[in-house]
RNA sequence: GCCCCCAUCGGCUAGCGGCCUAGGCCCCCGCCCUUUCAAGGCGGUAACACGGGUUCGAAUCCCGUUGGGGGUACCA
């Protein structure tokens, strides 16, 4: 059996969501381990909607992601001739015909079966047209477009790799539009005249897409081709069940960049929504998920985006990092947001140890750690709970003068001072180290207490401490 | 309206006739780790939509109902 070919069509119209990655996804992991080739094409032939901005932006974040293609990208608006060629073919042999309905007909069309209780396909009123009465139209020069001459009787049916038998009555179908007044081809064309032209084995989509199926197995038809072997996933929802929009907060894949999620994570967490290795692994890295991925344990139900999820996945693949790894990829996150912090990396570098092991995202160190790079901002809630401890400054007096008598500046010898001072108080060190921590870092979430004082340095410690002191005396 | 797809814990899923008193992960809730905590450890709550069949036996097969989703454009 020949290497599979997929391909990976997106209509560059917005922005890339996590939906249509999972797609791209599954395509390529399909080839890559099937050994078999990915070939991207843009369908751009919608030219109101299709922008370079967003041609640009589909390929950023597929490299992005780590997913690669062997042949493209291909762009159908450069092939525009093709069509054309097939049409003029198509019409000659019959298998296509003129269609010279208004929009105004065809919406009267459409509510008078609607009325009937009758599928709203078109009539296929032209398709009848005597040559004269054809010749008569062009004569007028009416504006017309193309529609592919479906079979009036029987069945189209797949053999779906995710859904098994799926089949459709013909003559419920209609004689769709293929090509429009302009001349140019519709997606129910350009898209299976390309898979047949690129020699396309494999069609992974999202179910969406399967209503279309017949369609467009009647121009694989038409123009005699082999059809390809289907495989529709299932969709991804919005935590309302619905389509992903816009309105369910993130859902681009920049976004998640931007957020701090690292590529691998997005992509291990991507993979399993449709689709599970086993009963029970959940973490995956790249190349374990191009070894495991068949198409036969995708599942055929929709699943909701849950990026709770996400996050915590994003967290583990953050920990599975190496510490270089991390302080790496966590300074080039720093620069790409445009953060000041950046421009302190070797601080960065520093910090980074003692961060790694609690963040979910790249995006949460500069409110987690931004203390230990100057000034921070104190948390109210953070500050009530200091004062709603009466003896908040009691503590606060003890750790100051316990750290003021710290011979070596590190974490070690802090501990053990700070541990003193509790015993010596005769309480808990969560008690004594919330007022310090807050005093410090502003919040009462933070990295560990003694190794967050040794990077913060004796001098600004206790000066933070003694200003906590004071404002709690005023 | 018409067509198609889907249906296991709140979410993602395992399960392809007996291994299921239904397993894992996220979330949530406890407890632990003489440091907050978003990290770690332990434990807990929680599901086979409903009704008929088939079978010695059904979450698994069939039919129906209900529910959800998608499609129905000169968008893709």
């Amino acid at each position: 059996m020949p290497a599979p070919v997929v391909r990976m069509p997106p209509s560059p119209t917005g922005w890339f969501h996590v939906g249509n990655a999972r797609t791209m996804l599954f395509n390529w992991l399909y080839a890559r381990h099937t050994g078999g080739r990915v070939v991207l094409r843009f369908e751009d032939t919608d030219r109101a909607r299709s922008t370079e901005e967003a041609i640009a932006q589909a390929e950023d974040v597929l490299r992005w992601l780590g997913i690669d293609w062997d042949d493209g990208p291909h762009r159908q608006t450069q092939r525009l001739d093709l069509y054309a060629q097939a049409a003029t073919d198509l019409l000659e042999r019959g298998a296509a015909y003129p269609c010279y309905c208004t929009p105004e007909e065809l919406q009267a069309e459409r509510e008078r079966r609607q009325a009937a209780g009758l599928p709203l396909v078109y009539s296929g009123r032209c398709r009848g047209l005597a040559a004269e009465e054809r010749a008569a139209r062009e004569a007028e020069g009416l504006p017309r477009v193309i529609r592919l001459a479906m079979p009036v009787e029987g069945t189209t049916a797949i053999e779906d790799v995710v859904r098994g038998h799926v089949e459709w009555e013909n003559a419920l179908q209609g004689d769709h539009v293929i090509f429009r007044s302009d001349g140019t081809p519709t997606y129910l064309f350009a898209n299976p005249f390309d898979d047949i032209a690129m020699g396309i084995t494999h069609v992974i989509r999202g179910e969406d897409l399967l209503p279309s199926t017949p369609r467009q197995l009647a121009v694989y038809a038409a123009l005699d081709a082999a059809p390809p072997t289907y495989a529709h996933l299932p969709m991804v929802l919005g935590t309302d069940k619905k389509k992903l929009s816009k309105r369910h907060g993130a859902v681009s894949v920049e976004e998640f960049r931007d957020r701090g999620v690292l590529s691998q994570a997005l992509v291990n967490y991507l993979a399993l929504v449709g689709w599970s290795y086993d009963d029970h692994t959940t973490v995956m890295t790249v190349p374990e998920l191009v070894e495991r991925f068949t198409l036969e344990r995708v599942n055929p139900s929709a699943g909701v985006f849950d990026a709770e999820k996400l996050e915590w996945l994003n967290g583990e693949h953050l920990r599975a990092l190496a510490p270089e790894e991390f302080a790496t990829a966590l300074q080039r996150y720093l620069e790409a947001s445009g953060s000041p912090i950046a421009e302190q990396p070797e601080r960065v570098g520093r910090v980074a140890p003692i961060v790694q092991e609690k963040l979910r995202t790249l995006g949460q160190f500069e409110g987690f750690a931004g203390f230990l790079f100057g000034e921070a901002p104190v948390d109210a809630g953070a500050w009530a709970r200091v004062e709603a401890d009466a003896d908040a400054p009691r503590w606060l007096g003890a750790a100051r003068d316990a750290l003021a008598g710290v011979a070596a500046w590190e974490a070690e010898p802090i501990h053990a001072a700070l541990a003193a001072a509790c015993d010596q108080q005769g309480v808990k060190p969560r008690v004594l180290y919330m007022p310090i921590r807050v005093a410090i870092s502003g919040r009462t979430v933070a990295p560990g207490l003694y190794e967050s004082l040794e990077l913060l340095g004796r001098d600004e410690s206790l000066r933070r401490i003694e200003d906590a002191l004071g404002r709690l005396a005023a």
